[in-house]
DNA sequence: AAAGCGTGCAAGCAAGTGCTTGCTTTATGG
DNA sequence: CCATAAAGCAAGCACTTGCTTGCACGCTTT
């Protein structure tokens, strides 16, 4: 690995549990195993290296999961919530970091929050095109499921370390138990194969036996 | 108001907007308006006043308003997620700041995270007698239930400044937009007034019409 | 009036921090 | 084999930061 990246992962690792000012120069070289002077020379000033690490973390976020055309909103819905609550797990230093330092750097922040803006996007259209087809009732409210839902992984993702006894489930259940609830919010069915009669997951179907 | 107070207030007002690192002790006293050798002269070190002021903050939260035996969910919960949303737009600052330090200092973070954890518990438990009463469907996940409704409301206090057009709707509108879907996620009916045929308020009786 | 207490002020110290300079060492490639 | 570039090393400079010391001023209590 060529210098520059090692210093661009040094200064990601050493902001996470640091913040920008915890992260000095000396401790970021002495991480990447090369000299403070080397990174004067590749980046010119620490807040130059520091935001160019931490663009480079935020622009990689996951490809959508979700269809054009639903089939199976429960599946989709969770693989959906599995591969973001991954992300947002892997990132939750960068994040919790970013967001404490809001205040003092708005637009460090900002850069953070893009992935999942993006991520909340999706899922709204998605369940516009939900609704279109008739897989979910007409009038419940896109944009303030998709924020539910959004944030429900979102908090598990940022709380789960810092409140570890909270969550009653390990965070690989967490689209089980969250992807039925969600259905019966928006009034969905559980899939076409229920409405062919073939029983799902049990823990998927409870949204039809009220 | 007397020298400490005005120290802890201090301590407080800049903690939130530029962390432990960036509170230092000169313009703590400086927005305290005291001289800075009284800061040490009353709490000893930095240190001390910090945590001292982070305690007495996190000792604040609101009483509960979640009745021992549930009539309306519908108005009960909305009230609830008023008062919570309130406190945690209130708190915004503070509980980002501590989230962001929490890999350099756990037991800061900790102690914020009380309130929110105290929150939910008490949500849980409300759930419980919902459900005991038959006023939800036996079947939901009720730690589940109470994590997403919580952490649907802990990111829109958290992400609307940072993201401020990421939600469709006001910061006051998000009880009137969450608890409906929520309801139907818990398969509730929207409360006693609609079972004795009064229509109640149309965007919370959703969840009976699919 | 004396004594004590809380506060302000000026100065400073030791450690850390961003960044620079000048020099030597070590490949790399023509 | 030598020139060029990239990296290391030692030192240091200006500035911040937590914390201390010594002293003067004013207020309350006895």
């Amino acid at each position: 690995m060529d210098v520059r990246e090692k210093l661009l992962h040094a200064a990601l690792r050493v902001f996470e549990e640091a913040g920008s000012r915890g992260a000095t120069t000396r401790r970021i070289a002495g991480e990447a195993g090369v000299n403070e002077v080397t990174l004067f020379r590749h980046f010119g000033s620490k807040a130059a290296l520091l935001t160019e690490a931490l663009q480079c973390a935020a622009s990689r976020d996951p490809a959508s999961v979700l269809p054009e055309t639903p089939r199976d909103p429960a599946a989709e819905l969770a693989e959906w919530c599995r591969v973001h609550l991954a992300h947002l797990r892997r990132s939750r230093s960068v994040i919790r970091t970013c967001m404490g330092e809001f205040e003092q750097a708005p637009e460090m922040a900002g850069c953070v929050g893009e992935a999942p803006a993006r991520a909340a996007d999706e899922l709204h259209d998605y369940l516009l095109r939900l609704r279109e087809r008739g897989l979910a009732a007409a009038e419940f409210d896109a944009r303030a499921a998709a924020a539910m839902l959004m944030g429900a992984l979102f908090s598990d993702a940022m709380g789960r370390d810092i409140m570890p006894d909270r969550f009653g489930y390990a965070p690989e259940e967490a689209p089980a138990k969250l992807v039925p609830l969600f259905l019966r919010a928006i009034g969905a069915a559980p899939g076409p194969r229920a409405e062919r009669g073939e029983a799902a997951d049990p823990t998927l179907t409870q949204a039809s036996d009220r």
